[in-house]
Formats: C-alpha cells, sequence, structure tokens
DNA sequence: AAGCTGGCTAATGTTTTAAGAAGTCAGACG
DNA sequence: CGTCTGACTTCTTAAAACATTAGCCAGCTT
C-alpha cells in the first residue's frame, strides 16, 4: 500500500462507495436476506425462517431492498393457487454475488467451524468451487501489497485541511 | 442456480460462513474501519476521524477487530515521542481486502457519485484498476446463473425436517 | 359463507450501535 | 514540576435494529 496517508487527510470520505454500498446492505439482516435470495429464497416466510429474523424486521428489509432495486416484487400464480409475490433477484442484486462470496470465502478460511464450511459454491460447468480473486484489468493477480490507492473522479477535496 | 430449495429446509443456516463472517465485521463501523486499515490509517484519533464515527465506537470496534485477529495492536515510537500504539493489519485481516473490493466495485457501479468513485484502486505494476472478480479453481470466469448451491463437509443436517 | 393459509402490518419492548461531552493517564517538553 | 498532547475510557443519552406477540386481509378450499 502506498504512504499517502497524509494527502488522505484532504479527502474527504462521505463520497466514498464502500460507504455508499454500506448504506443499502449495511446491516447483518440485509446481506443474510441477499445470501438467502442467492440461495434460492423468494418467499416472506422462507426469507424470515431461513435468515432467522423476525418478520417485521424481514419486511423492513425486503422493502429496503427492494426499494433499493436489489430485489423486485413480482407476482406469480401456482395452479390452483391465488396469486402471491416473490422477491426476485435484479440484476443489480446479482452483481451483488461477489461480495456474498468474499465474505463466505473469508468466512470459510477464517471463520469456519471444524467441520468446514456448510455450503460449497461450485461452477456449473465444471464442478470447481468458486471463489472471489483480486484481478487487474490486464488479467493479473493481486494481493494485498500490490496495490495503489488513488484519487478517483468523484474526490471532493476539502480545500487542503478545512476541517 | 439451482433449485435447491426444497432441500435447503433440512439444512442449518446457523453454520453459514456468511453469517459467521458477519458476527465479527456486521457493523458498518466495522467495515469502514477495515476499510481505512487499507487506505493506510494506523492510529486511533485517525481512524475515528476519517471512519466519522465516535471515539467509544472507535474503541469498541477496534477491540473487537483486534480480539477476532484481524487488526493487532503493536507499539511503536518516533523520534523524540514516546512509545505510541498502532493497530495494523494481520494476514487475517488483509485477507479481507476482496470482500472490500466487491463491496467498493457495487458501490461504484450502483451506488457512485455523479462524479464517479472518490477513490481507485491501482496494481501498483501495471496501473490498471483492481477488480474482484469470479472464478472457479479451474480458472473460468463466473456469474451468477453459472452456479450451483451444493453441501460441504460442515452442513448440519436437522434430521430430515424437525426444523 | 366460513375457515384456513400465506403474507404481511402494528404495537411494544429490548438490545445493539453510536454520538457527545468529559475525564484519565502516560510521558515528552519547557 | 506543571503543561500539553495523543490515546484512550467513562459516563449519559439517542437512534437504529430486532424480537415477540398479535392481528389483518385476500382469496382458495369446503
Amino acid at each position: 500500500m502506498t504512504d499517502l496517508l497524509t494527502e488522505r487527510d484532504a479527502w474527504s470520505t462521505t463520497n466514498c462507495s464502500i460507504a455508499r454500498a454500506l448504506e443499502i446492505v449495511g446491516t447483518k439482516s440485509a446481506l443474510l436476506i441477499m445470501r438467502e435470495a442467492f440461495f434460492g429464497t423468494r418467499r416472506f416466510d422462507d426469507f424470515a425462517k431461513r435468515v432467522g429474523i423476525g418478520e417485521p424486521a424481514t419486511s423492513a428489509r425486503l422493502k429496503e431492498l427492494t426499494a433499493a432495486g436489489l430485489l423486485e416484487r413480482v407476482p406469480y400464480r401456482e395452479p390452483g393457487q391465488r396469486t402471491r409475490y416473490a422477491y426476485q433477484m435484479t440484476e443489480k442484486g446479482r452483481d451483488f454475488l461477489p461480495v456474498l462470496m468474499a465474505l463466505r470465502q473469508w468466512g470459510d478460511t477464517w471463520a469456519a467451524s471444524e467441520q468446514g464450511p456448510s455450503v460449497v459454491v461450485r461452477h456449473d460447468e465444471c464442478g470447481a468451487p468458486v471463489h472471489a480473486v483480486l484481478q487487474c484489468e490486464n488479467g493479473h493477480d493481486i494481493t494485498y501489497g500490490d496495490t495503489v490507492v488513488d484519487r478517483g473522479p468523484g474526490l471532493i477535496r476539502t480545500s487542503a485541511d478545512s476541517d
């Protein structure tokens, strides 16, 4: 990593993408609901049951995630049943998969039970386990030491030092 | 994704690596402190200031992250100064980078400001932006539709159906 | 038409997370 | 020897997040 610490003082942290992302999915229940959505859960009661949270929390989280566009509420109808609503992944939600995979992977490595992970995600074509890796756009594999943090176009400078 | 939903009923969700990971880093402040640690922040007051949280929260989070082994508290001494303590990344902490990169990437794509991201992470050797990608162990790139969720060795079966 | 079931909402209480202000403490420095 | 500064801790209070319980409503089944 670089020693851009001094420079960082002049940066604003309010415009951070991580902080923005966490405004939407920054609670445990939101992340666990996204996990369940990836595992295929679609119905209200199943979310509540499988995530292990109460119905009000489920309701609040599903509304927030729907409002934020990660899930959408779509009507469906099974034969002989009335119309119901399912919470489906949108593209915005599907694009969240790397976060969950990275989290799962870290948990598998550093916080797993002795028996190992309870769930494995595999590539459907070749059956090999999936994980999140860091790469640069030129395809090089990246680890912690290979990174430099740089200013982006959206950086708000706080006029040298005011604050 | 597979339709392993019915099977999922028999699974336990308490042994989930994602849930376990979130027990450690499941708060906004913990994740933002990890972000700052990646950006190079090492000192107590700097964490508080840059993350934008109060000192009690900073103290609690740093203690938890230190206890969990993502950070370590190491003494250091600048010339003419007394001994102070820095919060440094451990291997366990460094290994958390993919989660933050995936989160940043999602935020850049789906929750960024109009000006674009405020910070860019680059490969130090070639300068290309870094991102988190999903790959299987055979090196194939993976997207949402290419995954199958399977039982892992640590799966706790809840004896067919007894909740 | 009455009951049942899935899918919620409402009311209430508790726990967690956090802010803000103030105080402590160790040691360099004058 | 007293002050100052960085690094905290200790209050106190507020705001989220969440659990529990209960109730509602639509509409299929009987």
